[in-house]
Formats: C-alpha cells, sequence, structure tokens
DNA sequence: TCAATATATCAAGAATGATTGTTGGGTCAA
DNA sequence: TTGACCCAACAATCATTCTTGATATATTGA
C-alpha cells in the first residue's frame, strides 16, 4: 500500500490550507488586538458579512479562533494554542533528521 | 481604497498555502534525511515523475527548497530558513498584541 | 551523432476554493 | 407580537489549483 507516512502530516496540510489566505490572515491579525464581533470585522476589513462568516468558519473549523454568543452578536477571539501547535510542527519540519536518511541516498 | 494590512500577509499567505498540501509536507518529510533526487522520491512516495516535479517547483518557488544539478540529475535540498521565516511570521500572529487594540470594542 | 536516462513543461479535464446574494434563525426592544 | 438587527447556511457562479499523459529539454555515454 502507498500510503505511508504520519497522518499528523494529513492533519498540518488541513491547517495551513485555513491559513493560507490573506483575508483569514487579517482577521486573525485583529483578532490579536482582542475579541471582535463580525459587524466591526465587517468595517474594519471592509468585506462582506456572509465573507467574513464563511472566513470565521473555516478558522474556526480548523480551531485558529473560538466564538462567544452575546446576545445577538458573535464574539470571535484567537485560539493561540492552535497557532503554537502549528508552530512546533513546522519547527520539526525545518529540522534535519537526526541520524542516517531513511533512504541513504543510492540513485545512479 | 479598502486594500490596507502590510503586505507580509499577502507574503505569508502564499507560503502557507505552499505547505498546505500532504504531499509536498511529505516530500519535505523525507528531504529532512537530506538531499534527494526526483528520481529517489519518485520511488519513495510512489506518485508520477510529472507530478513530482510540479510540487517541487511549486515548494522551490515559495523558497521551502533549493535545487542543485548534477550530472542528469537534480537534488533537492531543505531550506531551513524559509520555515523558519514562516514559523516566526505564525508565532506573532498567535500572540496577543501588546497594549490597545486598534479598535477599542465598541460593538452595540 | 544517436540512444538512453532524468527531469521539466505543456495542455486539458477534474477537483477544489472563493465570493456573492439570498434565506432564515435567533435575539433584543418597543 | 412585531420589527430591526446580527449572523450562519445554502446554492450558484467564477477562478484557481491539481492531476495526468504526452512531449520537450538536458546530460551522458557509446
Amino acid at each position: 500500500m502507498p500510503t505511508a507516512a504520519p497522518p499528523d502530516l494529513d492533519t498540518l496540510a488541513l491547517r495551513l490550507k485555513a491559513l493560507s489566505d490573506p483575508l483569514r490572515l487579517k482577521i486573525l491579525d485583529r483578532l490579536r488586538g482582542g475579541e471582535h464581533c463580525v459587524c466591526e470585522l465587517t468595517d474594519a476589513l471592509g468585506q462582506s458579512q456572509s465573507l467574513l462568516s464563511f472566513h470565521l468558519k473555516t478558522l474556526k473549523d480548523a480551531g485558529f479562533v473560538s466564538d462567544r454568543r452575546d446576545g445577538r452578536w458573535m464574539h470571535y477571539a484567537l485560539n493561540p494554542e492552535a497557532m503554537r501547535d502549528v508552530e512546533a510542527l513546522l519547527r520539526s519540519l525545518g529540522r534535519r533528521r537526526s541520524g542516517r536518511s531513511r533512504t541513504p541516498l543510492r540513485c545512479a
């Protein structure tokens, strides 16, 4: 079976995909200042409510933000842990593997 | 003009998009063991040469790998710095903004 | 020069993603 | 209860990306 490699990489890819959009990164950047409701983000980022709601859902599904209802408003906040998880995985990917390589370079 | 926010986020989004694919992450994981040529990756990952070549180009364009020609072989290697750059940007995105939030939460 | 090997690139269809408008569910205040 | 408001879910459209197979380029050795 040609399906190998730790499933971590599949999950990591999904999370990175959630981060790979400029608007979503801008949303996260805004949320660094603290909780915001959708209406504020709509004003601040100049995007439609429908669009922001969609991207917030994407971020929420990936675990990067959490939401909280307060009356008729939904407040979104950063979830720093999720970002730290991704960071840690990327860090290990960026490190050369200790010990021998598993396929010791043979080629021709 | 509604186009604001540092261009860093646009660049970061492009780089994250390059990372947001399981096969590309598997390639990077392989390269942690050291340089590999395309034929090795083809064998190791059980994917077509054409497909790997495409994804390697994507990774190279995003700066995550470098290539080196040796006769008729192309050797690809990790570029750990690129990964560290992304890591650093993600780290700051995960940190709450120091000082006041720029839009001080007004809503209702 | 010719054949063989390794890799890159191209074109076309398939798959996936982004954006918009609309609709409807909650919530609040009168 | 009614109406205004905030938001999520859905469907449709458009754009981008992925994948595959075929072909092109580059290098080596005979």
